[in-house]
DNA sequence: GGCTCGCTGTCGCCTTGACGACACAAGAAA
DNA sequence: TTTCTTGTGTCGTCAAGGCGACAGCGAGCC
């Protein structure tokens, strides 16, 4: 377990972008708004660059501001009072995090981590809020993201309950692995492990075991799928 | 595991009600309307009562409608494929549920079954989506109901994953007994495991446990709290 | 009365997976 | 080069808890 290292980055703040450019094109909260649109609804982006390993919030901190992943890879976790983690969502790039912060709760419980360099929009409350009386629709996008995530956990949870490792590894390197090229990259086996909820050694000996029955191909911090629909077998949970 | 006991329920439109007997009153959803302004925001309210054991939807459900308790208890839960049964929420008098069916989404796995007699409003898409244009604030409110229960799962999936029962079940007992009288009634054991994740036995064996420790008094059906600081000591997982 | 049925208490067996320990490999740093 | 670090492979041990089984008990029902 080892966490925490803080860094610093560097942040520039934008201001009257050129309306295409607009960092926030693309991101899901924002999808169906047109470029155009978006670069009058606001006036002051902030935009970070950030080193891997950097810790973008924590549960204490009051969060007054929405962000958005432009480029890279973020992590939310929780830690139990006893110091172990468990992933609750992997944000990837065009996602927005963050959101229940601004309704005056706090991070609820989660710590943001970058995992990869990133660069990172940034959104104030008070922006957020007048969008949102101007665009009501915005808010529905949001319940739909935010509710989306919980049938997410919601089926993790369940898994974590009832499903052995191995289903809940196949589980998961469906869901994580490119979709096109069946590959994963970049990942050890303990942050597999915060995301099934096993330790790491139990990690490395299944996926020996699925490398063994031709499933997966491995090397180091590198996973390669080659039999889709073993995996699929698995995780539909044949035993049991 | 015995589910699905469908039984008939009466309902009855109401029409035009008399504006200080809104059944929608005092519910989570529209605090701060006030009682007046909630009889003129809908002119057709439909109140259903049900015996214990109704099944309100089920996951395939397309769902139309939003749901408010009025009166009794409703649970949601998923199944898993070989049928065993997780809760995810307890629904208490004065709550709304399906709510993300409202947003074309499906009924995201969950069954919605009562397991006290109860009485419960719906309100159709329509109307809430016509709501939701004239007072935009009360979208924010569904946001952040569905951002407390993300939130809650979370704990609950970070529990799942790394405490052992006696904390879950330490746990479960402080949240769901009355703060005042500290008494749980009309739950069964096997209902207690389906909710913390674990076999009826296990459950009898931890509460037999802490009623020799002297932390809880039992009786069929029915668990008194003696020492609350004691239960909190564990749920905070004193070992480990 | 006798019957069934649902809830609870208690055993014993057995599997899963956590945990500690250690060794090896490869890259990074000195 | 050596040395450190980080990721991986592999053991043996051990405890938690799942699962089946069975018995007692009370409530309702015939």
């Amino acid at each position: 377990m080892s966490h925490s290292r803080p860094k610093p980055f560097s942040s520039k703040r934008i201001r009257k972008l050129p309306r295409a450019m607009s960092p926030l094109y693309g991101a899901d909260l924002f999808q169906g708004i047109k470029a155009t649109e978006l670069g009058t609804l606001f006036d002051d982006v902030e935009l970070q660059t950030c080193p891997a390993g950097t810790i973008l919030f924590a549960p204490e901190d009051p969060c007054e501001v929405l962000y958005i992943l432009r480029e890279g890879r973020v992590e939310l976790y929780r830690l139990t009072a006893s110091g172990k983690r468990l992933v609750t969502r992997q944000i990837l790039s065009g996602s927005v995090f963050g959101v229940m912060g601004l309704l005056g709760q706090t991070m609820q419980g989660n710590f943001a981590e970058t995992i990869e360099d990133s660069s990172i929009c940034t959104i104030t409350r008070e922006d957020v809020l007048t969008l949102l009386k101007r665009r009501p629709d915005i808010a529905l996008r949001m319940l739909e993201i935010v509710g989306t995530r919980l049938r997410l956990i919601e089926e993790r949870f369940l898994e974590a309950v009832y499903s052995p490792v191995d289903v809940r590894l196949a589980h998961f390197l469906l869901t994580y692995t490119h979709s096109a090229s069946g590959e994963l990259a970049d990942i050890t086996h303990e942050e597999i492990g915060d995301t099934i909820g096993a330790v790491r050694q139990t990690v490395t000996e299944t996926l020996g075991l699925m490398r063994k029955r031709g499933l997966i191909q491995k090397g180091p911090k590198h996973i390669q799928i080659i039999d889709r629909h073993g995996l699929e077998e698995i995780a539909r949970g044949s035993v049991n």
